[in-house]
Order: C-alpha cells, then sequence, then structure tokens
DNA sequence: GTCCTGTCCGTAACCGGTACCGAGATCGAT
DNA sequence: ATCGATCTCGGTACCGGTTACGGACAGGAC
C-alpha cells in the first residue's frame, strides 16, 4: 500500500507551506483563492484526507462524533441508527458509540460516568444524544458551555439544546380521531411512563381529538402503562375487564399494543371485529403481527438523518465552504440551511397514521352507549 | 474544569522523563519496579489517563475498536451490540461504529469502500466484523497482514481469522429432535439462503436428526427461504398445500417462523394443534407471538461479549500485565486466558432450544404416514 | 519617494505521546 | 583493576496537523 500522503507532500506538490494548507483546509480566509484552488486540486488528485487524530491533537476540531443512545435493544434505536450512519458515511466523520446500558438498572450516577468518560477521552467534540432520559440534565450544562449537542428525545421538557422529536401530541390526536370516524366512542388509551414528556402528549392529543368529538374523557379509560409488551398486556387486561368495556384502544406505543393483543386473545375478543387496536411508533415488526397493527409512525430513520445533518450544520456553520465542498473528503454534500443560531431550534416531524388491519368499525353498537 | 494533566505532569511528579512514564504506559521490560509503581501510584492519584489521539499519532496501539455491522435492523444485532459495549465500556477503549446500509441495494464494492475508509482513516487498529457477508474475503486479507479482527460470523466458511458462532447444526439438530420426541414424523425445514453456510449447517443438523430417528430427508419438505417474514410466508404456504401436508416446520429463522404463522392462520390451521412451529434465533419478540415460539436460541448477547473479549486478548496479548492493571485506565478486568496464538481459534456456543408454545404432538396420526 | 495598510504566506513552536539511541551505573567475570 | 553485559533511564527527533507571529510585497494616499 502507498505511503500515506499527508499534509506535508500536498505543500511539496503545491509549492506552498504546511501552513498554507492547513489554512485552506480550515477554510482560513487569508489565502489567495488561486492558491486555494490549486492546493484543492492537488489534494483531490492525491485522495488526500488529513489525519482525524493529528488534527484533534493540534486543537482542531475533532472529526469523531459521539452517539450517546440507551440501549440499542429498545426497538426504535436501530432505525435512528440507520439514518445516522447512512448520512455520517457521506461525510469524514466517524461515529463514536457510547450505549448506556440498561437504564433502569443504574443509578444516574452511572449516566454521569458515561459523559464524563466522553469528555475525558477527549476523542468526541459532539454528540448526538438519543433519548438520554436523566442524563439530560448533564447535557445541558455541557450545551450552554458551548459543547456542541443534539438530542433526538421525547422524555423531558425540551432545554436549550437543539432538540428534534416526533409530534406526539398530534400523533396522538391522528390515532384517536381516526378511532372516532370509524364510529368507536368508548376509546381506551394506555400510556407510556407519566414521567416521560411524550406521554403527557399523547394523551393530550388523545383528549383534543375525543372534545373535539363532544366526547369528555373517561377517567376509567386511560391506565398509565410501561411502554412494554407485559404492561400493555396487564393494562388491557384491566381495560377488557370493565363492565362496559371500551370498543377500541389505543396503545401508546406498538409494544404494549402487542400485549393488548394478547389480553384480547385471552378474553376471546377478535380483533378487530370485537376490539379495534391501535399502537404507536410503527415499528418494522407491527406490519407482521396479526392482524397486522394499525399505528402511528415515527419516522425514526427520518430523525436520524435530521439530527445529524443539524449536528453538522452547528459544527459547520462557522464558515459553511461557499462551493460545498468538503475539504479533506473533498466530498460534497448539501445539508440544512444554515441555521439561525439565535432561537433554540426544535424539529417537530411529522407522525403520520399508518392504517392496517387491527381496527375497524364497531361491531357491537349494541353496548350501553355511556352517557 | 481543571487543566488536563498530561504524561509531561506525571514525569515531573514523579521526577523522571515523559520517556520513562511512557515506558511504564507501554509496559515495556526495562523499567526499575520501585519507578514503575511509584509512577503508576501518580498516574493513579491524578487520575491520569493517556490521550488515546496523541499515542495513537505517535505510532503507539490505537485504542479504538471499530465495529462493522450489517444495518442495524437485523435484529440480531443489536443484542450482540449489547454485549459488545457492556464488555466495552469496562476497559479504556472506545468503539467506532461502521454500519453497512443495506447490504442487498448495495455492490460489493461499497463494502470494500468501509474498510477503505477504515484503514485510510487509520483510527482503528483493530476489528470486530460481525455478518461481515461479502466483505469477509477483504478481511481475510487485512487480517493476514497482522491487522486484529475477530469475526461475529455464520454465513462464510471460516476462515484463518478468530472467530465467534453459534453450534447451528447442533441447533438444528436439537430443533428437530424436539419435534421427533413430540411424535412428528413429517418435519419441513425452510432452510435460509443457501449461499449462507449457516444454512446448510442448520440443514445437517435437520438431516441428522431425522436419520437418527430412520427418517430419509424428504426433499419435497425443505424450502430454500430468506430469512425474512415474507419468504417464511411463502414457503410455509408451499408446504401447506402439499398432498399430504407436514406436521411440523422447523424454521431456520424466528421471522420465517412468523411469516409461517400467518401462513398457517391463512389455511385456517391453528397452531400448535394443526401445525407445530420452531424457529431460530429466539429473538426477543419471539417470546410475545401467538402462541409464543419455540426456538432455537443463540446467545448473541454472549457471542458479543465473548467476541470482544477475544479480541482484547488478542491486542492485549504480547504482553499482559502480571498484576491485571491496565495502565492509563488503571482499571482492573480479568479476561480469557491467554489465547494460543498458533492455530486458528474458533469459539463456537451452544444453541439450546427454548420451549415455548408452538409446538405440540401431532394430532392427526391419521395422516397417510409416508413409507 | 515615503509611509501606511492590507493581502498572502513562511517559520517555528507547539499538541501529547512513542521510540530510537546512547549514557551512566551496577555487577560478575577475567 | 579492567572489561563487557545488563539494567535504567534521559535526550530528542519524530507523528501530522494547527496557529501565533512576522515578513514580503502590492497598492493607495500624502
Amino acid at each position: 500500500m502507498a505511503e500515506k500522503i499527508t499534509i506535508r507532500d500536498i505543500a511539496r506538490f503545491a509549492g506552498v507551506s504546511k501552513a498554507t494548507v492547513s489554512r485552506v483546509l480550515n477554510q482560513k480566509p487569508d489565502v489567495d483563492p488561486d492558491t486555494r484552488e490549486r492546493i484543492l486540486r492537488i489534494m483531490e488528485e492525491q485522495a488526500f484526507l488529513p489525519s482525524i487524530t493529528a488534527s484533534r491533537l493540534a486543537g482542531g476540531r475533532s472529526r469523531l462524533i459521539g452517539v450517546l443512545i440507551p440501549s440499542l435493544t429498545w426497538p426504535l434505536i436501530p432505525e435512528i441508527m440507520r439514518g445516522v450512519s447512512e448520512m455520517v458515511i457521506q461525510t469524514p466523520y466517524e461515529l463514536l458509540l457510547y450505549s448506556i446500558t440498561h437504564e433502569q438498572d443504574r443509578n444516574e450516577k452511572d449516566q454521569g460516568d458515561v459523559i464524563n468518560r466522553i469528555l475525558a477521552t477527549q476523542l468526541a467534540a459532539s454528540l448526538l444524544a438519543v433519548f438520554p432520559g436523566q442524563s439530560a440534565r448533564y447535557l445541558t450544562r455541557l450545551h450552554e458551555q458551548g459543547f456542541p449537542i443534539v438530542m433526538i428525545d421525547d422524555q423531558v421538557k425540551p432545554t436549550s439544546i437543539p432538540w428534534v422529536s416526533a409530534d406526539n401530541r398530534r400523533g396522538g390526536y391522528a390515532a384517536t380521531r381516526y378511532l372516532l370516524q370509524l364510529g368507536h366512542r368508548r376509546i381506551a388509551h394506555i400510556q407510556g411512563p407519566l414521567k416521560y414528556l411524550v406521554s403527557h402528549e399523547r394523551y393530550q392529543g388523545y383528549c383534543e381529538a375525543l372534545s373535539e368529538a363532544g366526547i369528555t374523557p373517561d377517567p376509567t379509560l386511560v391506565i398509565e402503562g410501561d411502554f412494554m409488551p407485559s404492561g400493555g398486556r396487564a393494562c388491557a387486561g384491566k381495560l377488557l375487564a370493565l363492565e362496559d368495556r371500551p370498543t377500541a384502544i389505543f396503545a401508546a406505543s406498538d409494544q404494549m399494543a402487542y400485549g393488548a393483543l394478547e389480553a384480547a386473545e385471552e378474553y376471546g375478543l377478535r380483533v378487530p371485529e370485537d376490539l379495534s387496536l391501535i399502537g404507536f411508533d410503527d415499528i418494522p415488526l407491527s406490519a407482521h403481527t396479526r392482524p397486522a397493527l394499525t399505528s402511528v409512525r415515527q419516522p425514526f430513520y427520518e430523525m436520524g438523518q435530521r439530527a445529524i445533518a443539524l449536528l453538522l450544520s452547528l459544527l459547520e456553520s462557522p464558515r459553511p465552504l461557499s462551493n460545498g465542498r468538503y475539504p479533506g473528503s473533498l466530498q460534497t454534500y448539501a445539508f440544512l440551511p444554515p441555521v439561525k443560531q439565535s432561537e433554540p431550534i426544535r424539529l417537530q416531524l411529522a407522525a403520520d397514521l399508518v392504517v392496517r388491519a387491527s381496527c375497524s368499525t364497531p361491531q357491537a353498537l349494541s353496548v350501553p352507549a355511556p352517557e
């Protein structure tokens, strides 16, 4: 394999000094346009790409993006990561994986540990935090100190950190409204854990749709779940045991909907004939349950893409290169328009309804219609 | 935040030169034990940890482990990654994520591109390759050049690369034998794609169990699938359309078993009463299908752990520190016993049967028993 | 013609480690 | 006592970039 070519080689070829080459790498203004062009051309010819380690050591910006994710076994995460990595691979940045394992088992100190580790190693100089949960507090402080961070989250109230999420309120609204349009009146809702912002948002959408239809939400039809199949099963069990059971259930996660499917079977109820069921998230498997689950799609893949694009635009924003050519990789990529630094950045992506087979018009219109 | 302390500070505190400190960091032999101990103590007091970037730049070993994974959406990957990251977090190493997106869409050149990228950036100096598929060829060459690599794979024939997988043959055997013990005689098998080694292995286990029971495998009962739900559904459809249909199906992946469940429903067959079904992998969701799927568990979590432990032992093997203390992080970790470098390393983990509800004794013992 | 200003670029000192080379000390052997 | 071998350790030149500083040169104003 050919010797690795360095900034010095480029300098020699171009007949300039290392410093000048470094200047064009860093988009410094004080370089003659002709010289810059010549150097860029040579870099391209030589397929030069600068050493990430060296530039980091010398005090330059790091090309390593730290990705902080909760247990990968959360089925949402892989989709997000797919968007993230497909985006990153087009850039000269690399991904450093920091996985927080089993949030529930650890105390919050451990989460701080991971962040300390990120800071101590100095490897990553920017961070994508996916559902950081309790760590959000640390992150806020970090962000205020100027550390570039983007969050994909729906668990805590948005902070000053640039923030990407789905529009959970409208998602909840869409789900409920769909059930209402099918003719359902007694619509139950299995919430997510109330410690999460998202649970309130989806619930709020649910309430809004009901109110709009002239229905006052019935507290006995709303139960707090845990986002997991077992919790969904337990909650659905309670709902189905009610005197006048609901004709439809809106579960705040697909996984809870899976549990509800089990509960329905246990009660001998057919879905959707006897019970309509709708989930939230639209994780891949929901297309393959029986019946296939109607759900509200969270665009995880796109969220990952957008979050990384946002982060990159923050990193590059100091001086977005005019020709869009990225020095060092010499790839071209056009990202989001430069963001306004002035106001907090929130990206809220639409969460659309995906209609499958788990809902139908209520068959038992004979059930005692509650006032 | 306190100024970052460097090797020079440590040297000053200890009254020695940078070189000596570097020597104890790298476990070089030519250091006086007293001096070494003193320096180690000081490093501990100062909570010193050496700059990964600097040491990498200076030609030392990299503390970055490249992880090459296919699309994270493969449901097996997250479990593997969980094992990987839980292991790595106990060490001073970090994970660099290289995700190959959508294997089927890309030509094999792109896979080489990723590897080129890993080599070109020089960030990672070791590699964990998870289901590398076609890239395995590149990797073999790399490994022969001395690049530390461990593979988790079952798709290609084992190479000289240290290699972790499940015992797929015995897994296939166990599944089939279980069905035989339940009394089934006509047992179908939906294979994985035959281009993968694993498909042959599981099939081989299937055949062995049948032969052992005095049954010659019936070719009409063996169909090649694609590991995906849709493929499983199609294959199961064909099997169930047969004149004398099988009473049990052993699918080479849980996802195909999901498809088979759909097909069974389509044919009005109840599982397990009319049709026993067994999968392979035991991915998390299989506990929540209806009926819960009996499957052969692949210990993905453990495979991730073992693979990383193996890789680390390769990296550290030159001179495993006697006191087990890791210089730089000052953590202690005890890994696998030093591996023998002499022979190719293969770790084959047991794949055990997980019995759930999708199998029962064949009810229709009246079906014409084939010769 | 001098002086000032601004543009463009080279020199050299870093960043935090690693590794080669060789010097002094110690010690056993001759 | 001299010599060579071995153990310890310091000096120093890197690795491949970044950046402060200042110099050369151009053009414009006086």
